[in-house]
RNA sequence: GGCCCGAUGGUCAAGCGGUUAAGACACCACCCUUUCACGGUGGUAUCCCGGGUUCGAUUCCCGGUCGGGUCACCA
């Protein structure tokens, strides 16, 4: 067989070599240890959680060691493809701060060893493919697909493995003149990797989380170039990590099982693989099972989801960390203030088993990661939010921002502030109650209350109240308050003897939460009060006075 | 079905031949407290099963079980 001529057939116009563009695309100079990761996705439109819990590691591994961090765009399949796919990805990951050294951007891309996006690189994919021609180490196939099932059919019943190899690779061997004639029909075809391997030999090969994998040698006739002359994944997978010269593929385990095909391909370019990493999945509960996150299934997942429902991205961010480095909490609980980047992430820290997603934790870590946050912050976090979602509620926070802030300054910038955000969606009903417009009052009254007494407390707190108060002196009044209608003015005297009073000071303390905030739970009144003002405090009581 | 990966409390997990088997979330109780939130103290609860190796296995080896993944001209 002349492979030459088989190579010029395939590839009439194609003159270049592996060897010119390893001269186009040379080996980075970067300092010793720099890794290179890349997050590569598909425009499809569609960014989840497993998506950024890979791209957080790739960041990590990249700037940690002053190396590269890009983005490539796998765009080989065009039936998924959706229109804007490139802008969310790009949107997303800049929300994320997750920021790319070179790759696809929306004005086109950057950087020496593009293009990025693999439709624009079948030049280069041609080349390398039309190279293995030339070495017997490829093939046009012109199977059909009502044959391919044959045969899937075939082994089916014979159980034998499924797949295009020996035997079954029946276009392996084709004369060159049958090959002829059929291009000249314009049959379509794709283009094989002639596999000389056997699922009887091992292969093994270094993965940094998971230590040796050993794995069957790839004896299948893998699609290098589909139909259309784009390449498949495995194919654009070697050859742009190659010429990108990416040091470490993060990816998930799912790919484990293409590892030999890789290998096998990274083999016959004589090129050296990179080095491989591969995550655990993240687990969904379903019903009893546990089971991978599927895009499909679980559009909860998505990171739109997360976005709408007010997560902050630093809180996201922080618990894709934690799984991704088990020892990531005890460092954030010893380095409270630092930023994410100082966190020395580390491959061996990674686990391998599948983690299932546990919103209660994400919560968690979320209430921590606001609470840390300056009043200021939060509310351009919250309007950013309501402007996107809830625009009377934004409205309302923009008419004063003053207000609004002082609002979130409750209980913060302490050491121990309060955690009352989960979600910037929260802020709406924990600080409604500040403004008329989503004041709802409820006046659940405490047992040992009753509403003429109610009115009572209220008709006598009005005479009293004086807005210059310190915290002290307000308290103080409300004490006496207590005690001059038979109410316990300290919560001790009255644990200890609770049938020698009416209530005790909690109990009219609440009358007047009650009447200031519509509800029975709130931040400090005082401080509730001070921000509120005076006359909108007097409305409230008389408000409340005639609903008791 | 073949192949591969994995298995420590409800969840995430430390551990890497000898430990009272860390810690976090969730849950419960108590404390603090004018409510809530925070904070504090304590508590319930874990090494999948069976064989080896060993003086000794959660840890190493082999089976099994279970869970997950993969077997495309999708990535």
């Amino acid at each position: 067989m002349d492979f030459t001529a088989l190579a010029d057939l395939l590839f009439p116009g194609v003159t270049a070599t592996p060897a010119q563009l390893e001269e186009k695309y040379p080996p980075r100079a970067l300092p010793e240890g720099a890794k290179v990761t890349r997050m590569a996705p598909s425009p499809t439109g569609f960014m989840h959680l497993g998506n950024l819990f890979g791209a957080i590691a790739d960041e990590r591994l990249a700037h940690q060691s002053a190396g590269v961090f890009y983005l490539r765009i796998e765009d080989t399949d065009q039936k998924r493809e959706v229109s804007g796919g490139v802008e969310t990805i790009l949107n997303v990951f800049s929300d994320y701060g997750l920021l790319f050294d070179e790759g696809a951007t929306l004005a086109g891309d950057a950087g020496a060893y593009g293009p990025y996006r693999q439709r624009q690189r079948a030049d280069i994919y041609h080349i390398c493919a039309r190279w293995l021609v030339e070495q017997g180490a490829a093939y046009p196939c012109f199977m059909t697909e009502a044959e391919l099932a044959a045969m899937r059919d075939e082994q089916a019943s014979q159980k034998l493995n499924f797949g295009c190899y020996g035997q079954f690779a029946r276009y392996r061997d084709a004369a060159l003149v049958e090959i002829k004639e059929r291009l000249a029909a314009g049959q379509p075809y794709v283009v094989r990797y002639r596999s000389e391997g056997s699922i009887m030999n091992r292969v093994k090969v270094t993965d940094l989380v998971r230590g040796v994998l050993e794995l069957p040698e790839n004896d299948q006739d893998v699609v290098i170039l589909k139909t259309d002359g784009i390449p498949t994944y495995h194919f654009a997978h070697v050859v742009d990590d190659h010429f990108m010269r990416t040091s470490h593929v993060v990816r998930g385990e799912e790919w484990i099982a293409t590892l030999p095909i890789h290998m096998q391909l990274f083999g016959a370019m004589g090129w050296r693989a990179p080095k491989y990493l591969h995550t655990a999945q993240l687990m969904k509960q379903d019903g009893g099972a546990k089971r991978k996150l599927s895009k499909r299934k679980d559009p909860e997942l998505a990171l739109e989801y997360y976005k709408e429902k007010g997560y902050s991205v630093a809180a996201v961010k922080e618990y894709l960390l934690s799984l991704l480095n088990s020892n990531f909490e005890e460092w954030r609980q010893a380095n409270p203030e630092k930023p994410l980047e100082d966190f020395p992430f580390s491959i061996k820290k990674m686990g391998t088993s599948g983690a299932l997603f546990d919103t209660d934790k994400l919560d968690d870590v979320s209430r921590g990661v606001l609470c840390r946050l300056t009043a200021d912050e939060v509310y351009d976090a919250v309007l950013g939010w309501a402007l996107a979602y809830d625009s009377p509620f934004a409205a309302l926070l923009e008419k004063d921002r003053a207000y609004a802030v002082r609002i979130f300054s409750i209980g913060r910038a302490c050491p121990k502030p309060r955690k009352d955000l989960t979600v910037w969606s929260d802020a709406k009903d924990y600080m409604g109650f500040f403004y008329e417009e989503l004041f709802q009052p409820e006046y659940p009254l405490p047992e040992a209350v009753t509403p003429a007494l109610a009115k009572e407390i209220l008709a006598t707190y009005r005479d009293i109240y004086q807005p210059a108060d310190d915290q002290t002196a307000w308290f103080e009044k409300i004490k006496g308050l207590a005690e001059g209608i038979g109410f316990a003015g300290n919560m001790k005297d009255w644990r200890q003897n609770p049938e020698k009073y009416c209530g005790n000071v909690g109990d009219v303390s609440m009358v007047l939460r009650l009447a200031v905030t519509g509800r029975q739970q709130s931040p400090d009144l005082w401080e509730v009060m001070q921000i509120m003002g005076a006359d909108r405090v007097n409305a409230r009581l008389l408000q409340a006075e005639a609903a008791f």
